[in-house]
DNA sequence: CCAAATTATGAGTCGTCACTCATGTTGTCA
DNA sequence: TGACAACATGAGTGACGACTCATAATTTGG
């Protein structure tokens, strides 16, 4: 584990390039220039390949933060929620999706150009936990499994972005989409 | 129309360079090198852009091709096939993305990159064609309109090639869409 | 078979982008 | 506070890709 605590500028640095990167892979996809991300960190684009020596590591780094946020949200839902939380879930990641290229950019990238383990960060376990939950209270059909719950959400995240998904068009395609978990 | 027959030779070289693309693309999406294209095609690179003045106008007339063989199929299938025509033509759009990014890519891109008017090549009118008749044998719900079918469609196909799509899980998650549609 | 127009060729241009490194700056700890 | 290590800077490098253009090779109508 090698984490010999950074210096308290790097770190703050750290998380700037981090939030900059979200915001421009966002408004303009991953394609955006490292330099891009750099100036509106308000960084020089060195400082953005010490932290990140390539551009795939700065990637891989948001892809970790993602996955953290998705499954802390998963793990409350599942907590708090009642038997459709998984359906809310569903829902919430695809609208923001509809709105940030990032996460769609990066799960398209899945295992090719980013190395994300996907076990990290314990979403697949919240995940579980939402879809038992609902399999439980028999608003999901018992067949359904994990992988086809993850491969809908991705192919949705992806379509959230296609052209002319307006937000009602979204809104009952996901319907549809749920319509074919349930019993 | 302008239209004032090609050279011979120009014909034939337009077609190898479409043919080439498709490959290219096909093997390393759309951002795989022109000078790629041209070296499959066995012309030069000029020859490339004289034919299609833009990389994007290549594009575009790939996904023209693509929608027009797309659209003979549903068609074929509209008056062949039975009251399950659709969710066949769906499931064969499906396999057929799996096993190449062109298409997918494409997709993707609807509108942005590439200015293709979905209207053309009468895509729309066979896949409504084959949705009415889904419908009127009860096996698509009447409520489920051909937007969403199309948004379904378009969402699958981003999936097929994200990572981890085995032929199972790509067949199961499809049934489970299909699913959705039915009453 | 012969011009004249059309098409093919491919080395070169221009721009962009990921990434480097010599130099300057700042935080930290004794 | 001083001194050293950690960090930041940003002009520069090399590679790559879309696109051009002067020149050479084909096709075709007469």
């Amino acid at each position: 584990m090698p984490e010999p605590t950074l210096r308290a500028d790097a770190r703050r640095n750290r998380a700037r390039i981090l939030a900059a990167a979200v915001e421009v892979f966002d408004e303009h996809g991953t394609s955006a220039s490292t330099e891009e991300v750099a100036r509106r960190a308000g960084v020089a684009i060195g400082t953005v390949f010490r932290h990140f020596p390539t551009k795939a590591d700065l990637l891989t780094a948001i892809m970790k933060d993602l996955q953290g946020g998705l499954a802390v949200r998963a793990g409350t839902l599942a907590a708090e929620g009642g038997p459709t939380a998984l359906f809310t879930f569903f829902a919430e990641v695809v609208e923001r999706a509809a709105g940030a290229r990032t996460v769609v950019h990066l799960l398209a990238a899945g295992g090719t150009d980013v190395g994300v383990d996907h076990q990290v960060a314990g979403l697949g376990e919240a995940l579980d936990a939402l879809l038992t939950r609902a399999r439980e209270a028999g608003v999901v059909r018992a067949e359904v499994r994990l992988d086809e719950v993850v491969a809908l959400l991705t192919a949705a995240c992806h379509g959230a972005l296609a052209a002319g998904w307006t937000p009602d068009l979204r809104h009952r395609a996901v319907a549809r989409l749920l319509d074919g978990l349930r019993p």
